[in-house]
DNA sequence: ATTTATGTTGACTAAACGGTCAGTCAAAAA
DNA sequence: TTTTTGACTGACCGTTTAGTCAACATAAAT
């Protein structure tokens, strides 16, 4: 016999998630449509034959970073559930989002990318979508548990925000000022802050 | 002698706007790498040599969209230059920018889509980095008369709260609350709104 | 050394791309 | 009717793309 199944299931891995992490680079740099398999083959150092072993198309391939990307969004906000103040879990989402626009902008980049492009690839539209809408449903919950006035458009205002400094940063990366901008938004959006917009 | 210049001029700046405002509409749908120059021919109803006739390259055709593009920004606040009242710009500004969001969608989800894709375009770089600094420049200065504490800060926030009101709009173009929006963004900045934050 | 299972390769193809250009077309003047 | 001008066309070219596949590499077991 070959190798064991375990080692053949290591090979498969390693392999399939270093295309998955190139290509998430390559897209998030240089789009999905100016990214070629060729690309990403031969920025990850493997063959274009191998990319296609793994994955039967470009699309596929873009829907496997996708649902990566949907899974980091999921596990930013683990943290929410055991916060019961919502005070705190809005100071939570600030940072969270904060250092994930900071650590992981290509994340970011392609997350922008595939939301403004939604018609090219129908598959993002979906997760994109609900990402969105998600975060919105989520934020509205703890704005009409705090009191505040108005909490849909408050709701609203606060995504802008949060994906408005996301756009900003990744626009003027080594010059914005996040740590000024976070901790302006951590003021405003703290007990003391929020106490205007209360009913 | 055949035509006479004037009609021959007539000719050529028609077909060279029906060749902008088709690549505008297909680059904003299908991004600019996603668009061929034959798509955009075909949607013009012209042929791709004339596309041709008028650039000389599928990047100085989206140069051309570019200026057009600066040049809408420009006009969005001709207006401001007459308002002396600092609250009075802030409000012109949302309601300018809320407008242009509704109005000119294609607009910002191509404005988007370059600034996002600044690592291809270079020439991009320079126009959109420029719109977006000036930008915030002018905010900072507005909140300054006005007297708020952090203008830098607040200048960022409300810059992001502009981008990412037109980011969401342009993914739930339908369902999206504008009107509610809006409003709650002309209260919030209101003289009466901004009064817990001036120093 | 040979066998065997499976990950990996790169030359290959058809289609699509950006870009070119010899030639056509339409209308006004002679 | 013929000539002249410049907008306009579409077949064509070389290159790049997504996707295929027969051949190869590797390492454990016999």
């Amino acid at each position: 016999m070959p190798r064991t199944e375990e080692q053949y299931k290591e090979m498969r891995e390693k392999s399939r998630n270093l295309i998955i992490q190139t290509a998430l680079k390559l897209f998030a740099k240089k789009g999905y449509q100016g990214t070629s398999v060729a690309d990403i083959a031969k920025e990850a150092g493997i063959s274009k034959g191998l990319a296609y072993n793994y994955f039967n198309s470009k699309k596929e391939l873009i829907e496997a970073v996708i649902g990566l990307l949907s899974v980091e969004v999921a596990e930013m906000f683990v943290g929410l559930e055991k916060i019961t103040d919502p005070y705190e879990k809005i100071q939570l989402i600030i940072e969270e989002t904060m250092k994930a626009i900071v650590e992981r902008t290509d994340f970011w980049v392609l997350y922008f990318g595939l939301t403004i492009q939604k018609e090219v690839l129908e598959i993002s539209q979906d997760i994109m979508g609900n990402i969105m809408e998600e975060m919105i449903k989520m934020l509205e919950m703890i704005f009409i548990e705090i009191g505040i006035e108005k909490p849909a458009e408050e709701a609203r205002i606060f995504g802008a925000i949060l994906d408005g400094v996301g756009l900003h940063f990744m626009y003027e990366t080594e010059i914005y000022p996040m740590e000024q901008v976070k901790n302006q938004l951590l003021r405003r959006y703290s007990r003391e802050g929020l106490k205007p917009y209360l009913k």
